[in-house]
DNA sequence: GCTTCAGGTTTACATTCGTAGTCGTTGCAG
DNA sequence: CTGCAACGACTACGAATGTAAACCTGAAGC
């Protein structure tokens, strides 16, 4: 039988990622339009972005509906979904699951501006609200 | 030739990156030590750590000082700079180099706890002094 | 000294990923 | 109505990864 359809469950690849975010920013739209955004950037071919398209369908991370007789895609899963799992499997894999060391990190390695740090005040001031 | 030896360059996967983790605990240690610590963990053989080991070699992430006719292997990048780079590569990635939606995400995904708020809290007031 | 064992090196093999070509169908231009 | 161009489906294939066995050499025990 089939390894197993659990939802949006295997992992989304990076190059597959990138084609998520084209989908995420323009929703249903066709294969050669995702090309258009991104083939250039990536150095990519058509034939490229439509295997990317196949293994999110497969994946279940991404959706089809009919459009004439081809197909126009559109994710099944939030960015904001993929983007929590991502940064929690991080966070979980290098800092023991605990969010302080990372920003610990990133303030060392001077990957914080500035804005970064009044944003993120701002968050904290909302949060203990 | 070589493909390329430019200091530890080339990506250290997600099991090499356990095999790290062991290094960067307790130092000049023998393979058979390495698995000691995670064969049962992970559900390895020492086969498997060797193999990860010499890769690590290989990506001169990882070097070796013989002892009698056998190996220590230590680290040769420290966890600082791997987990500092793995963690600008996520906030690139995801978040266009900005760490304030990373931090907004994981307060929205509740990966945040009070502890942490706190301790960045402190963090914060350090760097604006 | 010869056998055994420990440890490194080489080889193996299935799966995933990145990247792309080929095939078969079908609507549309002539 | 007929050939072409477009599209999705299938196939391909090398590199990396996860996982491990086979092999070789030298040291240590008997």
């Amino acid at each position: 039988m089939a390894k197993r359809s659990n939802g949006p469950g295997e992992r989304i690849s990076e190059a597959e990622h990138a084609v998520m975010e084209v989908l995420w920013d323009r929703s249903p739209i066709s294969a050669a339009d995702v090309c258009e955004a991104i083939c250039a950037d990536r150095d990519w071919s058509i034939p490229t972005v439509k295997t990317l398209l196949s293994r999110l369908v497969q994946k279940e991370a991404v959706g089809t509906e009919p459009q004439g007789r081809k197909f126009l895609y559109r994710p099944l899963i939030a960015r904001s979904e993929y983007v929590g799992v991502e940064s929690r499997r991080l966070v979980n894999r290098l800092f023991g699951g605990r969010a302080a060391p990372l920003f610990a990190q990133l303030a060392e390695s001077e990957a914080l501006t500035d804005d970064d740090l009044t944003e993120i005040e701002a968050l904290l001031r909302e949060m203990r609200k």
